[in-house]
DNA sequence: ACCTGAACACCGTTCAAGT
DNA sequence: ACCTGAACACCGTTCAAGT
């Protein structure tokens, strides 16, 4: 049926998706492709060698299992943060950008996040920033286990950013409150109607981040 | 074998592990008791049914199936968040223990709440508390928005801090970071001694709670 | 109204077997 | 060295059938 040719296949029986030889790297890969558009539970062994074009039982022999494959992606978003670039004319400024730009990068990988969360891997994602953060706080005079409370504050403010952001984004319905749950009587309105709408987490992240550094920066 | 008396029965084949019926509300307690236990992974319905004393497929009769358990947890962990109270002299004192009262209630359900998060529930979870921390908030001046943002942002440090808890508690090996990564020259090796240890979040939610709070009652 | 067993499609994983 | 199909134990879920 239809207005086809009849000459034109339709490509299912293709050398193997590309011709892409099967590798632990390969793997990695489209799986990582699989876990950032659909999530994580849409990895399926199956799937996985499905859209690979192989067997299933062929991915058992490059890597380990199902949880080898999970810890290979984390550790490949891992490999992948890259140290950032600090911008501003102070050092408040340049740990604001820094924390900016972390978390711009981990909302690209909002799965894979999830994923080295899960694992409690968040704190090696930070690893790369960290001696540029560092820096920054030794100028603000902060050293030592204080320098390392400070870091740790900023890295838990931009984890948990995203993944407040990766829970949004995850269900239809935001954070909206039913403003009927609230006394009609004498509470502020404009309060009611602001926590109505649905939590914008980049303005909350913006404006933690503000008062944790003018409180880092000794006020 | 062993030296038992014989006469004392496994007990296995007792009236449905105590006698008591099968119902929704028997279900999601004890499906409560599985994951606060053993992990929601661990919630399978054969598990559950086991535990009840009943065949699978009567769970299907009384909860629709796995996700409508699921939500009954969560709308049951809802259900208990009592308003809390609030301790101290000052507003902020009050707001302070407010948080520290919500973090360790939810603490005490790490997993109940690792799921309220995945299903974008927290901002409900925080709803009990939410009229009491407005009314602090008004007596530092805030208001309207701003009030909203300064309410998000204590429930995003409370649960970010309840998260990282979880994800160190379930990982044997916590956020230690190899000290072997810094470069052994010029930095502070007090700081590279302190990222060493592994993270004490409830240090870094004491730290951040403290910095939010003098930002908020306006420096 | 409530509970059951059989059956289905789908998992992850192992293993003997092919080339 | 690499890939395969068959097979296993385990999922969630449906359904016809019992009482």
């Amino acid at each position: 049926m239809g207005t086809g040719t009849g000459s034109l296949r339709a490509g299912a029986e293709a050398p193997a998706r590309g011709g892409v030889p099967v590798s632990a790297d390969r793997i990695l890969e489209v799986a990582g492709d699989i876990v950032e558009r659909h999530g994580v539970d849409a990895l399926t062994m199956r799937r996985l060698s499905d859209d690979l074009g192989v067997a299933v039982t062929s991915i058992y022999w490059h890597v380990g299992n199902r949880d080898a494959v999970l810890d290979g992606l984390v550790d490949r978003l891992l490999a992948r943060m890259e140290t950032i670039v600090a911008e501003g004319s102070t050092p408040t400024l340049r740990l604001a950008s820094m924390a900016r730009s972390l978390r711009r990068t981990l909302l690209e990988r909002q799965h894979l996040v999830g994923l080295a969360h899960e694992r409690d891997r968040t704190p090696a994602m930070f690893l790369p920033a960290q001696q540029a953060m560092a820096a920054e706080l030794a100028s603000l005079g902060l050293t030592g286990a204080d320098a390392a409370l400070a870091l740790r504050t900023l890295q838990v403010h931009v984890i948990s950013s995203v993944l407040m952001d990766r829970a949004a984004a995850r269900n239809a319905s935001h954070g909206r409150v039913d403003a009927s749950l609230w006394p009609a009587d004498g509470s502020d309105p404009e309060l009611v109607a602001a926590l109505a709408d649905p939590a914008d987490y980049e303005t909350v992240f913006e404006f933690g981040l503000e008062v944790l550094l003018v409180g880092l920066s000794g006020d």
